[in-house]
DNA sequence: GCCAACGTTGGC
DNA sequence: GCCAACGTTGGC
């Protein structure tokens, strides 16, 4: 899941402890989100944007996805007039905060790593803020040296 | 700051 | 349903 981490970092899940993943408008991220993650579902944080630019820690999914309140609200800046509580059209999950990475493991060392080639993420032009990890995936950057 | 790549919107 | 115009994402 990408976030800019100026807008909410790993830093700040490790503050918060949880948070709602809120202002996703996207659908095929909302996708993900409402009909595909599973609590329990590990989560890599991933800071878009501003450098260092990569994964910045592992978070947990806590709840499955509702309604995105966010988008009910006039003055927010993720509002959606086509969304309402009776017909919510955006949603999100909560996640607790597990654990950061000592170091990011930069984007440029993801691409640099054969077995993870085919990752969405180290894909050209795709920019989709909530993706599927492969389990095998997962193993690999698990055992990076930048996990405490 | 630039700009490629993409998703969305709206006219037709 | 097509597609041009527009806005956004996000790496560089």
């Amino acid at each position: 899941m990408k976030s800019e981490p100026t807008e909410f970092s790993m830093e700040d899940l490790a503050v918060s402890g949880t948070t709602y993943w809120s202002g996703v408008r996207n659908f095929q991220a909302r996708n993900w989100m409402r009909d595909t993650m599973r609590v329990g579902d590990g989560v890599l944080f991933y800071h878009s944007n501003v450098p260092p630019i990569g994964i910045a820690g592992e978070a947990e999914v806590v709840r499955t996805g509702y309604p995105d309140h966010t988008a009910w609200d006039p003055k927010d800046r993720h509002f959606d007039p086509k969304s309402s509580p009776h017909a919510p059209l955006w949603f999100m999950v909560d996640l607790r905060y597990v654990r950061r990475c000592r170091q990011i493991i930069s984007l440029a060392q993801l691409k640099s790593t054969p077995q993870l080639a085919q990752m969405i993420v180290v894909q050209r032009g795709v920019r989709l803020s909530v993706q599927p990890v492969k389990l095998a995936e997962w193993k690999i950057i698990m055992a990076f040296p930048e996990w405490v």
